[in-house]
DNA sequence: GCACCTTTGAAGAGC
DNA sequence: GCTCTTCAAAGGTGC
């Protein structure tokens, strides 16, 4: 875990290892000829030919991009050790780039409208610079519509393929039945001020189906009016679509901030403001498992999308016909629901809120569609980032962290654990990686030897973590000398 | 329908 | 204190 007061790490340790581990396995593929290495090869050539076409395409991140392995990401660390190891100031977190976030970031706007009905300046001013498509004129009807708009877009929504192509939709996950944020981006992602560049205004890629009215041949605005199955609407809010600022904001047509139908009504209640001590007042009258699964919505009357509540594919009927038809189902699946508990995700961390933002992207510069290329792609993307712009998102995650321990004081990622299945999957992994060891095993008297080039290097470790320091005996030779290279070696010296 | 793949990081489990 | 494991996201793939 980066140690956010106690200095320049940025989890700089882990990465130095990871990279390290990435270049001599490219090393050792060179060596080895095996059927896996093969195989490995042909993915490392896919992803390092999806990754020429972007260099191809991009040179402005071709340029960004360290030379291979010349000018190591394990040289920069190391520097920035050094730094820091002069320093010792708290690093990069002694000053935040985000104050206060996200609470400062918010007031401006809980109360976007004037009492006119106009947009006000400071609400004007924070969607142009988020949002430089939006034509944001005071007081007029554009100004009302880049608003609506702008509840719901991000830099997803603008540039990638899965905000309009697949509005509304819900994500079955492998594990648990998710209900996604209506447009599959994070709700704090709108307040990251990092890039700009998914704000760039432009046409999307040719490959980028716009979606068309049919009827008028107008591209339709990214985010339907559709019926949010994150935030329903009731026939008389259709249109009402979210907030971009999502759960942090109340939306206009949630059920907890109904809207009257006789005009606009002041819609960001003082709920926003959401501090310690009112969430864990409300917290611990409410625990979060005690809290309502619909609408994913928080003791705070916040939704959430931490909060998965399974089985809602029922609840996001797309008319009233639908809803009519399936409330009996939806009665049934109500007694089902209430057997099951609520599920909060863990927040994400700094990798994770990159690839959620950069995804688009990749899959817009490259034609790769499988997630497990991009993401090998994005692995040495975010080894490439500058220590600053990785430390934005570090930074962003440790708000995350912070926010979600706030909402759910009582959550621990211990609860997920049990939550995939009781386990089934770990038991899963364990066995496998127990019959891969016992095949190494079988060619190899040494596993430490036999295993691939990154396990490789971790082989040793295992030892140490299977038998303990105590048991050194009953470690493998090599685990002896190459692992605790000061501590079993210089012991055996 | 579900697990897997693939990445990094956070956090809990276990030795 | 260290390592290992699981889970976050994502969507194609295979069984």
């Amino acid at each position: 875990m980066p140690q956010l007061n106690g200095g320049d790490d940025l989890g700089a340790n882990d990465e130095m290892i990871s990279f390290k581990d990435e270049g001599e396995q490219e090393e050792k593929i060179s060596e080895n000829s095996s059927a896996e290495r093969d195989l490995a090869d042909v993915k490392s050539s896919l992803v390092n030919e999806s990754e020429t076409n972007q260099n191809s395409s991009s040179d402005s991140e071709a340029e960004r991009r360290p030379p291979p392995r010349s000018e190591t990401f394990r040289d920069k660390t190391r520097e920035s050790l050094e730094e820091a190891a002069k320093r010792q100031d708290g690093g990069l977190f002694k000053s935040p780039p985000y104050p206060g976030y996200p609470f400062i970031m918010i007031p401006d706007l809980t109360s976007p409208y004037l009492p006119n009905g106009s947009l006000s300046p400071t609400a004007r001013t924070y969607l142009q610079m988020k949002w430089p498509l939006l034509d944001v004129q005071p007081g007029g009807l554009q100004s009302r519509q880049a608003l609506k708009d702008a509840r719901s877009p991000s830099p997803a929504h603008i540039v990638g393929p899965f905000c309009w192509e697949f509005p509304g939709q819900f994500h079955l996950s492998n594990k648990v039945p998710v209900v996604q944020h209506p447009h599959h981006v994070h709700p704090l992602t709108p307040l990251i001020t990092y890039s700009n560049e998914h704000f760039t205004p432009g046409n999307p890629p040719p490959h980028l189906q716009t979606d068309v009215d049919p009827k008028t041949g107008i591209p339709r605005p990214p985010h339907p009016p559709d019926i949010s199955p994150y935030y329903p609407l009731s026939p008389g809010t259709v249109g009402q679509i979210p907030h971009p600022l999502g759960w942090l904001v109340p939306q206009q047509g949630q059920p907890v901030y109904p809207i009257t139908t006789g005009g606009f009504r002041h819609p960001y209640p003082t709920a926003l403001t959401v501090n310690a001590s009112m969430s864990s007042l409300l917290s611990s009258r409410f625990p979060p498992h005690m809290v309502p699964p619909h609408h994913s919505l928080h003791t705070t009357g916040i939704p959430h999308p931490a909060i998965v509540t399974p089985n809602v594919k029922q609840e996001s009927s797309h008319s009233d016909i639908s809803s009519l038809n399936s409330s009996k189902q939806t009665d049934a699946k109500k007694e089902e629901e209430k057997k099951k508990q609520v599920h909060i995700k863990k927040p994400l961390n700094a990798f994770m809120l990159y690839m959620k933002e950069m995804r688009a992207k990749v899959v817009a510069e490259c034609t790769l569609k499988e997630s497990a290329a991009i993401n090998q792609i994005l692995g040495r993307r975010w080894h490439a980032l500058s220590r600053e712009e990785q430390a934005k998102y570090y930074e962003l995650a440790r708000k995350e962290r912070q926010l979600h321990m706030q909402l759910y004081p009582g959550w621990s990622a211990r609860d997920n654990y049990a939550a995939n299945q009781q386990g089934k999957r770990k038991k899963r992994k364990r066995e496998k990686q127990q019959a891969e060891s016992n095949e190494h095993r079988e060619y190899f008297p040494n596993p430490c030897l036999s295993l691939p080039p990154i396990t490789d290097l971790s082989a040793p470790k295992k030892c140490r973590a299977r038998f303990g320091l105590d048991q050194q005996n009953n470690w493998c030779g090599p685990c002896r000398c190459k692992y605790p290279k000061e501590v079993s070696c210089l012991v055996r010296a």
